[in-house]
DNA sequence: CCATTTACTTGCGATATTGAAGTTACTAGT
DNA sequence: ACTAGTAACTTCAATATCGCAAGTAAATGG
């Protein structure tokens, strides 16, 4: 399932939203590079502990749909940093509803930073 | 995975959202309540053909949330109607919030109606 | 009595996910 | 030169979840 419009689930754009970011992981990982991680090891040592196949994964489709580009930092060896295009950038009002919803409903979440709570 | 405070993958507010919410049916269930869906079939209906296995799965995960509640409509057969609860209809910021990014980067996605983008 | 409707449930092969271990390409230390 | 360590993945097997099709239960309408 992506966004390639020859197999959109319906035009609803809240599905062909869901069939980008509508998984369990997904958000997660934007959730990071938004706060400023950059690097494969700074996403797979989250709290959460995604599975390194499940972050290689993603992280290629979210490249694929341009919602990030890849940036080289080092030669020997090739190393790259994740950095979100504007695309995935726009994702962040989401994140930002999903956060003030799980706070208040889901008792046990921490409160999120206010620079990433008002940051547009 | 599920919002039970002794299994939580983290505590972050945005990873606990998406143990609810975070996948490719569920706000669209929530979707259709909020535009006025009520009973089994008429969810069962929408464009995007849910198999009605995983609509009653998640009917009942929903309601086991405090996302919706069942309320009998007639009783012989015994009918209900699902109606989202205060918890369930916060999620509305999500669901536009969503819709407008995807209104914005996914060709082919039409515009959602303003009484639904512009209610609270 | 038979067809239809509503609301599910069951079974099953296909697909996706997890967790652990392995690989590649280097760097730094002894 | 040898060994250890780190970053960034990949591979594999077991398990979980999915979508599809078909079946069931409880009525209603003709």
């Amino acid at each position: 399932m992506n966004s390639d419009n020859q197999f959109l689930r319906s035009g609803c754009p809240i599905v062909n939203g869901l069939d980008i970011f509508g998984d369990k992981w997904t958000l997660v990982i934007i959730r990071d590079l938004v706060c400023g991680k950059k690097t494969y090891s700074e996403l797979a040592n989250s709290p959460e502990n995604i599975p390194t196949n499940r972050l290689a994964e993603r992280l290629k489709m979210l490249e694929a749909e341009n919602m990030l580009v890849r940036e080289q930092y080092q030669s020997k060896p090739k190393r790259y940093t994740y950095v979100l295009t504007k695309k995935g950038r726009d994702t962040l009002p989401i994140l930002q509803e999903v956060a003030k919803w799980g706070n208040n409903y889901v008792e046990g979440t921490w409160t999120p930073l206010k620079s990433f709570m008002e940051s547009t």
